[in-house]
DNA sequence: TTTTAAGCGAGACGGTACGTCCTGTCTTGCA
DNA sequence: TGCAAGACAGGACGTACCGTCTCGCTTAAAA
């Protein structure tokens, strides 16, 4: 037997609220109680579909993240600022809070480079190969040292990710060549 | 009057169990509880000393992390390899579950970069100005990328941090010069 | 909407539970940890049906006591016999402690003198009104010395509460006609 | 050898203290520590003399409540007026928390009998051995159902314990003889 | 006069119950 | 069969008090 079709009303009024939550009270102080309840949905609906509050949010991040960047990434300087302008806001909050809770889940881990970190590297890579080929002795080393100074700026907050430090790796990278 | 001094006992005890449960289970899932059960302490005399396992941990890694680096640092290439070799073991674990938690908690950040994080970026630097003097222009930012990329490295799961990136990131700055 | 109803089971259980700890350790040694893991029940479903240990005992009270008392109370003699019956074994052991927590709990004092004493008082004062119509002028001081002669030994213990004292008592009422 | 002389002074804060809080909290809500604290004294020195709460103020009623009783009983109803004074104010709530301590502590229960319940039972016996000597017959009984109506009354809080129950029970016992 | 042993206020110690919160599962009735 | 509601067992939280244990300091009788 087939019954009552999942109610697509709940899944996004669920990635909404949970979105909402984050934004109010950080990513670690949500609860799934609070999610559901938010959302206006019963908690087993929740469980039903998601397995943790990783599991949303890792989905809610897909689904607002993946429209927010460029499809075909153009040159390095604007790769980086428009990656750098998503970090700010909600989703630089949840996303160092999935990265945060990845650590005691290697299975979060797992689904978080397969969907969110490994495409961006990827992307990163491409637009090096295309913009700067000097570098491609070390490529994957010259990609952690982009995308670890923004996380690293991220986590510990002793300076901001934005323009200016698009900028600075760009003219950095090119001085490389 | 002056009243029973503090147990020294039982402060290492503390300390010691907190390490001896995070290379077990893992930072998050250790409590306040079973730290207190582990180090045979009652709960109040660890809420006495210390607000958070955040701050037992923070203690604990002052207390275990700063023997363990060079007094004077040397040549660039010894100090992230005797860096990096600190990250692997428990030590990598917690800090990088200190690193989390401090997303959720202003003032474990604060504490995190006044005690652990701030003074190793000053020692680099200093390498850096001894070592690679025509990297001057943007210090701060190579300071950013090295670290970064142990960051990122040591979170993301991506690669490993060992002698071997020490060696790249060494040839990398030479080549910047 | 409706959610789970309560769990009969598990009130049912913990009453059980509380009685059965009350017997064993006593009811001011009873806590409500201890009645919820001997219920096999968790915490919160306690505390969501009751708010303190005397809540839970006055309601055993009220399911145990009730079913032992004569509907329609008989003569004097049979009244007291069959009353003090009652005080003997666990029912005596708790009420005295009900009555002991009320002092320090004025709402449970009111709790207790409609379910329990305030009943017991008025079935006395019927007996007394039909048996010995001629000590009307003083009822209630005749109840108030009949039930106190009966809480003074049962809190002092310095006699036992029994037939013997029902005879007594029953034959000092006649010589007041 | 024989070290410092027990402080006279700490004793007699303890029981100041101790008597102060219990009007203030309620015998029930006293602690030791807070005896202490208000005593301005250590809490070792409070557990050297006494072993619980019950003996500190075991103690202070003795001290408060004899002094105020006739030496030499007279009449019934005066013996039984100022009895029943002495149960207005802390007197009463201290005597009813003893009392209802000793539920679950029996060496209390035998040193309540000794030294406050049992002298005062004595005192009225004498009193109505010389004022009613009809009443002979069971004398124990009526020493029981008088001081039974004035602590059920008490506890249980339906009526008071005053002057004009004095001279009820007083007129009631006339009429046994 | 000096010892010396016990009492003193202060306060930390290991332990345990408190009442609250969240987790993941379950059981209702309605759609 | 999905859903909102909400009760269930379980377990960590941070707080309070318990009775015990050191501290450094009095205090007064014994040496």
């Amino acid at each position: 037997m087939v019954g009552r079709p999942r109610s697509e009303e709940s899944r996004r009024a669920i990635l909404q609220a949970a979105l909402r939550l984050c934004e109010r009270d950080g990513y670690p102080n949500v609860t799934l109680k609070a999610i559901a309840a938010e959302a206006g949905t019963g908690r087993q609906t929740l469980y039903r579909w998601w397995n943790t509050k990783a599991d949303v949010l890792l989905e809610a991040m897909t689904a607002v993240v993946a429209p927010g960047l460029p499809p075909s990434p153009p040159d390095l300087g604007s790769f980086l600022r428009e990656t750098f302008a998503l970090t700010d806001g909600v989703a630089g909050r949840v996303i160092v809070g999935l990265m945060a809770e990845a650590q005691s889940d290697p299975d979060l881990g797992e689904r978080l480079r397969t969907r969110l970190i490994g495409p961006r590297r990827a992307a990163l890579r491409e637009v090096l190969e295309r913009d700067s080929p000097s570098s491609h002795a070390n490529l994957d080393l010259v990609v952690d040292m982009i995308f670890g100074a923004m996380w690293y700026r991220l986590l510990n907050r002793h300076a901001s990710v934005d323009a200016v430090l698009a900028e600075e790796i760009t003219e950095l990278v090119r001085s490389l060549t």
